[in-house]
DNA sequence: CTTGACCTTCCAGTTAGTGGAAGCCCTAGA
DNA sequence: TCTAGGGCTTCCACTAACTGGAAGGTCAAG
């Protein structure tokens, strides 16, 4: 298979199976005119590579995931363990996404939005709000 | 003012400060011996960017909200309009997250987590999933 | 033989900084 | 007066995970 073929079937696109393969993920083989040559096996590991980063893990999560799929002897806590910080980064990423969230809701939804200048999103941003004192004189 | 000064009330780090000077969110004077030399303003800008970073802004949308900022006959409605867009992509970006973590934490939970390399976790990264037929032949 | 679709490599750009090196500047203390 | 320190300067490289584009080789069809 040519990289065209892999990139059909595992949904990613020619220039991302190239840089997976240059940050060593897959290793296909050349053919004599140069082109990669996909294995049946190098299908599969860029379809699992594409599911992984579709649930968001990183390379280098991904490159360990791949290596205990291949591992016979793994133990899933291994697998777990990977999955289970990832679900903690997640988690973390919404709560602040969230906080971001309700504060410029709040704002926008006192905004007017019309022809004036008035304007209660940028008289916030403007503000000095609690807790943002900085690096008061710790001594005298 | 020199950049320490600022970074202090503004609790950014000085090397942020001289990149958004880079890239032109301030501008700050030089005194003669080469030192940044920043005015009240120029405090209050970083400050008004740290707010907006905190609240995810991108520079960009920094770099438009610091000019609406300064203009007093700007329309509200430009702000409304560039804070709205930013709640947008929050939302798409909060709902990419759940969706991945009601995945994750389904699998996390299906997976026994012990010496034993059968995973649900792994079977699922390698298993083709509904919808994920790629390019069938059109044509014939 | 030419066209067009593939393929190759390499370079640059993206976001928003961060880390580090080499080297001035300035002040306080011995 | 010398020196040590902390602060300041610039510049270069690196981060994550690609993506775009240029220049050029390969191959099958017409």
């Amino acid at each position: 298979m040519n990289i065209g073929d892999v990139a059909a079937l595992s949904g990613l696109p020619a220039k991302t199976i190239r840089y997976y393969e240059d940050v060593g993920l897959v290793k296909p083989l050349r053919s004599t005119n140069g082109y990669r040559t996909f294995r049946e096996s190098d299908a599969h590991k860029l379809a699992f590579l594409g599911r992984s980063r579709a649930l968001g893990f990183s390379i280098e999560d991904c490159r360990n995931l791949l290596a205990l799929y291949e591992d016979e002897k793994r133990a899933s806590a291994e697998v777990k363990d990977i999955a289970e910080q990832h679900l903690e980064r997640i988690d973390d990423k919404i709560a602040e996404l969230k906080e971001m969230r309700a504060t410029l809701a709040h704002l926008v939804d006192a905004c007017a939005g019309d022809h004036r200048p008035d304007c209660p999103i940028l008289a916030d941003l403007a503000t000095k709000h609690r807790g943002e004192e900085q690096l008061k004189n710790t001594a005298l």
